[in-house]
DNA sequence: CTGTTAGCGCGTTCAA
DNA sequence: TTGAACGCGCTAACAG
């Protein structure tokens, strides 16, 4: 392990000067040069650990995610590092595994870490950031509200989505819409039933029936289940609203499945289907601003790093409006 | 900054008593549980940096792939962080984007973070490792061979999945099997484009024509593109193998836009298609060992965290096993 | 079992 | 412009 003093010796000149090579702080071009030839010759790599317990701070933004595997959190988290990489922060990724438990303990170990802030999908409505926010790290919400705490949030107009979404499906000729969205209690889910029922309120005059309205997990298999129960309802829907690209796939491969014919039956899927193999006639899919969130978030972030006293802000991102597929082909 | 000064003053006894406290040492049951409350009470986070700095190494992983938002890479870090937690370590990840500079880059920073270990699929064939090495942080490549440096490879069967995939195809019926492969010196195209041509010669026992391996990125787009002039040619094919998933999907695109039967036409793919709507009849699908590569990969590193001195290995994980889409469903 | 002491490597005063 | 000295918070010796 070379340390700067290894390269002051070398260099013949002191630690301090050393230091200040590597932080920008002036010093004769004659001696900066020195150092940079001895540390190179060494090998030199800064401690990080010795700089940001120094420092009491670092460049480095956590980013706590639940599912490392789902293309929406990759995505959003491909945003939160273009816009942190340029400005010289690098990002620690955690994964929560929508698990409170484990989302408290990554967000002590991101305050251990003194990481610069925070990025964070909450696992529950009511997690609490008190523990950094009382220590200045600043944290930001995405993707799911915090209404515990008052703190900057981005999410996406769910509302908004599903109503566009409905929007596209009358325009296809579908007028009973049905619902299939994600767990009662998770914020994207209830946004997005909720946008369903006054988009059909708007539509019919009247609130929508509820037996039209299914909750399950964001899962195929939710999808598929939900979608079976629909269609044996007495008066079945001509189309479905489908609240996640999971939920969406499980739909569709339900209704091939029983040879339903697809030219006669909408489906609508909020996210994007990315490795799909043929666009079914009436498919609807609104694609997510993923990455959006998460340079949103990043900057918002890096705003409060940069000592913004601004009160919290709510970022709403507007959908990226409805397209088929056929557009990305 | 609540620090353990504080909680031991708090707690009335000694700082080091309180560290014992957070490490497991053996403290007397009342002190122990006179520090755990002050510690509560507090706020007492440990600082991690100050530990790291003491303790000149750290229970933290680096993982370096070249794209967070290919699920291939995304299943093998979710290997990694399950045998990591399970250990103790977390993990911190990089994202190459396949720049060889900034893989140089996020390396170095890692062994200035003074990471335990770094697991990293090699951006290209001649990256050196031995920054990390020279320091004692051990390095394990994955899904890439590392020719240049001495360490632990972890990479899948490639030669065989092609194999695989050819003797699956030939069961379905067809003999004139095509090849769409990455780009050259991209070591798993280079594999599995030899693994076809290997099996070509063995079902027909002659070296196959020139013309029937294409080698594209590994894109949607490619995949279109190469099974496009593959389908333009004077004997063209009966089925295709694609390198990967997106080949197979700008493949079958291909198909299903110029109306070609694919009752008729056989497509396998290199890797799983996740979100998929329907199993084409004659789609083979052999999945990646993406999660099992991450496993073992973090499984051989803590080995070697832990101290191991055997010499370097390289582990070649088999294929799943090929299987139609619909074991899956 | 416990307290005292001494650094880990670095950035930053304060003098010179 | 430069160097010496200090301490960030913690753990590992060493006594007791």
């Amino acid at each position: 392990m070379t340390t700067i003093y290894d390269v002051a010796e070398r260099a013949g000149v002191s630690a301090a000067t050393v230091s200040r090579v590597f932080n920008g702080t002036r010093v004769s071009p004659a001696k900066a040069q020195a150092v940079r030839e001895a540390a190179l010759e060494l090998g030199f790599v800064p401690n990080g650990n010795a700089r940001r317990l120094r420092m009491g701070s670092s460049q480095i933004i956590a980013v706590l995610i639940p599912d490392i595997e789902n293309p929406f959190f990759t995505a959003l988290t491909r945003g939160v590092t273009d816009i942190a990489r340029a400005a010289g922060y690098s990002v620690m990724l955690g994964n929560t595994d929508e698990s409170a438990e484990l989302e408290a303990e990554l967000v002590a170990a991101a305050v251990g870490d003194s990481v610069a802030g925070i990025i964070v999908a909450p696992t529950t409505d009511s997690t609490d950031y008190t523990l950094p926010l009382t220590r200045g790290v600043p944290v930001v919400a995405v993707d799911r509200d915090a209404p515990l705490v008052n703190i900057d949030v981005v999410i996406a107009d769910n509302v908004d989505g599903a109503r566009q979404a409905m929007k596209r499906l009358k325009a296809l000729g579908f007028t009973r819409i049905a619902c299939i969205s994600g767990p009662a209690h998770v914020m994207t889910a209830d946004r997005r039933a909720e946008g369903w029922a006054l988009e059909w309120e708007e539509q019919h005059g009247s609130p929508p029936p509820d037996e039209l309205c299914l909750r399950v997990p964001y899962s195929i298999e939710g999808g598929r289940v939900a979608a079976q129960s629909l269609l044996c309802l007495p008066e079945p829907p001509d189309a479905i609203l489908a609240a996640n690209n999971r939920i969406a796939v499980g739909t569709i491969r339900h209704l091939m499945s029983i040879g339903r014919d697809l030219t006669e039956f909408g489906v609508a899927s909020l996210a994007e289907l990315p490795l799909i193999l043929f666009e079914p006639p009436n498919l609807v899919v609104l694609p997510q601003p993923a990455r959006r969130l998460g340079t949103l978030a990043a900057q918002l972030l890096l705003e409060r790093i940069n000592g913004s006293t601004e009160p919290p802000r709510t970022v709403i991102v507007p959908s990226e409006g409805s397209e088929t597929l056929a557009s990305s082909w």
